[in-house]
DNA sequence: GCGAGGGCTATACGCAGGTATAGCCTGCTG
DNA sequence: CAGCAGGCTATACCTGCGTATAGCCCTCGC
């Protein structure tokens, strides 16, 4: 975002582009839209990328790019991105809305249709990682590999940001503010601590599915 | 989808409708092709809805319909909706997925880009009502309403149907298919029964956060 | 039998927007 | 200075697609 060269018109067209694709979808928003934004002529998006496409392969891989640095540096971010302006400090929660913030719509849009499955990969590595440490330490041992599990905690790890309309909405609070980051922290504090289900109801969840197989 | 007066060219037109805009995205759909997937002159589909846009809203009242009934009658449905085919029984996971199937991608793509609001509303509505009952239980005393909490975790069961291609590609299974149909649901109630965060946890990480304020 | 209405088709219009071309201007190198 | 490269603009082209119009054909009521 920062970068010493992000002022060249390449990069401003490419944040441009981030931003219509975000906010109005890749096939509504217009390359004539995103040159006038970023200040510069028709032609010369097309002179720097080569096509539509190729321009959101761009901004694909600058995407990946960013949040593959975040990622790398979770620990040292939570730490140093304590925004003093909005009084959030020493929420993680809040640390990773400021930090995906500028990126967030084109993200949604970008996991809903395709691409930057690297970075859910990612996710889902560092996730199986963590439960097979956690797995040691239980007293039953799990049916399902990490992976798996992983796979659909990351997805539910990112429906927050993905349907953050529609939490927002129905919950009364814009979820995804300065005003939500406490209300979601203490949210999902508490969903993650305590279980939908008991393990006597689980245990009978599963005697109740049909045998193995298919 | 079985109803009586579904042979309609009308009702041809809005199914085929709902699968282009499911598979394509509302704006890279086309009402041409619509035309010629349901059988039809390009004229009729604007003859029986007035435009593009109004086409889809009538998709939306469709989807809205349908899973409307089907969530009043879910009990029934699980018991009902067992696939003999398949051989899924007694799986609420995959009577859910045989239920929702043919519109899946028509609502993900609802569900990122605005509509379909009522139907998550009366999603966060019943999950609120349970969260009610449940809290009674509780011996700590929960901080953060009920409806925020249910909205959370309505996105969260909506993340495996909105991330499903992510899932199934990081998992190597597809999830959403019969064969995933029980890895899922053990997958599930494996992740409800294990809370991530102890108690202990849960508090350490509340006293961490900044002062209530925002 | 005949007028009317509605399901349906064929054809045309208009324009938005992706793509393509031609060339300007500045700065650098030999 | 010559000349080239590359960042940049202006303009034109043309296809795809949403929208609009005109009218056919069949059925039903009188």
């Amino acid at each position: 975002m920062t970068d010493p060269d992000d002022l060249t018109a390449r990069a401003r067209i490419r944040d441009a582009a981030m931003r219509h694709f975000g906010e109005h979808g890749f096939e509504r928003a217009t390359i004539r839209g995103i040159a006038v934004e970023a200040g510069v002529s028709l032609g010369l998006v097309r002179h720097h990328f080569g096509s539509k496409q190729e321009l959101r392969e761009a901004c694909d891989a600058h995407l990946a790019k960013l949040l593959g640095k975040l990622n790398d540096q979770v620990p040292a971010d939570l730490a140093e991105l304590t925004d003093p302006e909005t009084s959030v400090a020493a929420n993680p929660v809040a640390a990773a809305r400021i930090a995906v913030g500028p990126y967030r719509d084109y993200l949604v849009r970008a996991l809903v249709e395709g691409g930057v499955a690297p970075l859910f990969d990612a996710m889902v590595e560092a996730g199986a990682d963590r439960l097979v440490a956690d797995d040691r330490r239980r007293p039953d041992p799990p049916t399902v590999e990490p992976k798996v599990r992983a796979a659909i905690g990351a997805a539910m790890a990112l429906s927050i940001t993905v349907l953050h309309q529609h939490i927002s909405r129905a919950a009364g609070v814009d979820i995804l503010s300065p005003a939500g980051d406490n209300l979601l922290a203490r949210a999902l504090i508490d969903i993650h601590s305590h279980p939908q289900l008991s393990l006597d109801e689980a245990r009978a969840a599963l005697d109740r599915l049909p045998a193995e197989g298919n």
